[in-house]
DNA sequence: CTGAAAGCGCTAACAC
DNA sequence: GTGTTAGCGCTTTCAG
């Protein structure tokens, strides 16, 4: 019966007795409508894909959870699949969201070039993409890494320090290249030569990190300070740090990108690159819904900017004079 | 016709003809079986429900990912919603899995006596339950926490420290009720009393553990070593250590439960207690494919116990002489 | 406002 | 080994 159906959508033109009545009946026989058949015939799963990197990654891990509790409130149920930066992952990962029919997508490859991507990418189920250069006519939120890069490493220069190291995750996604653009334009602004040698693009893993960062402070011509990115490669930094007996901020000033709850409880507190995970769900899941409800027709493709803060700390003094 | 279906699905009886003539069709046509259907039909979902505590807690991260990548091999896709302790929110979220019936499903309740998750659990969907007594006839797979954690109070108690602190979550779960019986028993079995004042139950806030690490470490009788717990109060913990002047493992000695990257690069490397998310997520993973596959029909619950390993390193000297 | 009827796109059962 | 047929459990349309 029809009415059962428009009770169950909450639809209005439904008399208050058979509302009461079909009300009733569910509570009695505990019926749970089916939701693939719901799907199959709205052609609407209520499901939102999710590819990000790396759940591991704390980042993301806020970010997905910021998301997931958004969406839920709309309604929507995530199905989250790791990519790892593996092109061939991330296309099957493409293909699984598209057989599945999800309402919409969210998705930050760690390939931003593959041609099967970006052909997954070219369908019309709404999407956003995050924190990527894709060319493709998705709405989008980025992340923008510049103004405050520069800000970190102005302060810094202003500081007296001019052997600055970077240490940014080796993939070739955007957020990278934007780290290392800011960085030289900082040094550029300030009419200064941009140490290139030390930008070091390595892998993330904690020993990989220990081992660079304890080299470059035993190098002939150390750096005063470190701009490091991950919350991993914060911690492996600062284990470094102190197993050169070095101490921050006195012989080493130190900026994190991204901002973990320990950097505000570390002793001295660190400076950090921070942008807040709400915020960017809060975008993202904007985006989406006004795409999966069709509430905005205009297809051209929205972008959503979210500015990362640089927030400095006890973590930053003038270098020692040599 | 049914022969596409035989194809797709892979069925044997198909002549090698057809199974061409189908695949060039679906090539053509960039044909997509819908799923909705397919599950409607097959009332098969491939899809399992997974409920955690919090994909922000690193140990979940990897557990998750671990799975995820172990049950996509399988064909299955993974939904994934945080309980967040949140009785009501765990009950919405067993209530979505029901109704958008999951193949099966791995949970993690935040409270192991609810009635709505119990009742909840109370059907015939596979389940795995990790880490949780909940008295239900679901397959499980448990920590074994407290043999690691005697070994790690033993080792405490053979160099010589008496004032032991353990720092765990408040939350009333069994991995902290394990935790906590193991540090007893240790004293126990070492024929002293258990100092109860030193077991402190708090919020994992960075802030909050490290102000309680501080306190303890300022009080006229402090401790001389200290167990905790979770990646954040990890890193909290030795900012207060190092915050308060002292050090490891000269003046604390300091072991971890869960084994943080960074805690093997410090310097000296943090003692930890550790278990293996691979190993974790197979024995979930396997119990749970068994029951989807009805490969095992004995209805009998099934445990499978994972043991947590204390791993010794410089983190852990005799007490400094007072 | 309500009931009847038609399908959504598949798979399973059956006949050939 | 292959084609035909009947639904899976809903929502939507269309009469009434």
């Amino acid at each position: 019966m029809g009415s059962a159906s428009r009770v169950i959508n909450g639809a209005v033109n439904v008399s208050q007795a058979t509302r009461e009545k079909v009300e009733r009946a569910i509570a009695l026989l505990g019926y749970r409508p089916s939701h693939a058949a719901q799907a199959l015939r709205s052609r609407s799963t209520k499901t939102v894909g999710c590819m990000i990197s790396d759940v591991t990654n704390p980042l993301y891990a806020r970010l997905f959870q910021a998301i997931e509790a958004r969406l839920r409130t709309e309604g929507y149920v995530l199905l989250l699949a790791n990519g790892l930066n593996n092109a061939e992952r991330e296309r099957e990962i493409m293909a699984l969201f598209q057989q599945r029919r999800m309402d919409g997508i969210i998705v930050t490859p760690g390939n931003e070039r593959d041609p099967g991507i970006l052909a997954a990418l070219n369908t019309d189920m709404p999407a956003v993409i995050v924190d990527r250069d894709m060319r493709t006519r998705q709405d989008a939120v980025m992340f923008d890494h510049v103004p405050a890069m520069k800000c970190a490493v102005t302060h810094l220069l202003d500081l007296g320090h001019r052997r600055i190291a970077l240490l940014v995750s080796r993939v070739e996604v955007r957020p990278n290249r934007r780290r290392v653009e800011g960085f030289r334009a900082a040094f550029r602004a300030y009419g200064l030569p941009c140490p290139e040698e030390l930008i070091r693009r390595q892998t993330t893993s904690a020993r990989a990190t220990f081992d660079e960062v304890l080299g470059l402070l035993q190098s002939p011509d150390p750096p005063t300070a470190f701009i490091v990115q991950g919350t991993n490669t914060l911690a492996a930094a600062l284990n470094a740090i102190s197993a050169a007996g070095r101490r921050i901020p006195d012989d080493v000033s130190l900026i994190s990108i991204g901002d973990p709850d320990f950097a505000q409880t570390h002793v001295p507190p660190i400076g950090a690159l921070r942008i807040d995970p709400e915020v960017v769900a809060d975008r993202i899941a904007t985006l989406l819904l006004d795409r999966m409800r069709r509430t905005f027709a205009d297809p051209a493709p929205r972008r959503s900017v979210v500015r990362f803060q640089f927030e400095p700390r006890g973590s930053c003094a003038p270098p020692r004079p040599r």
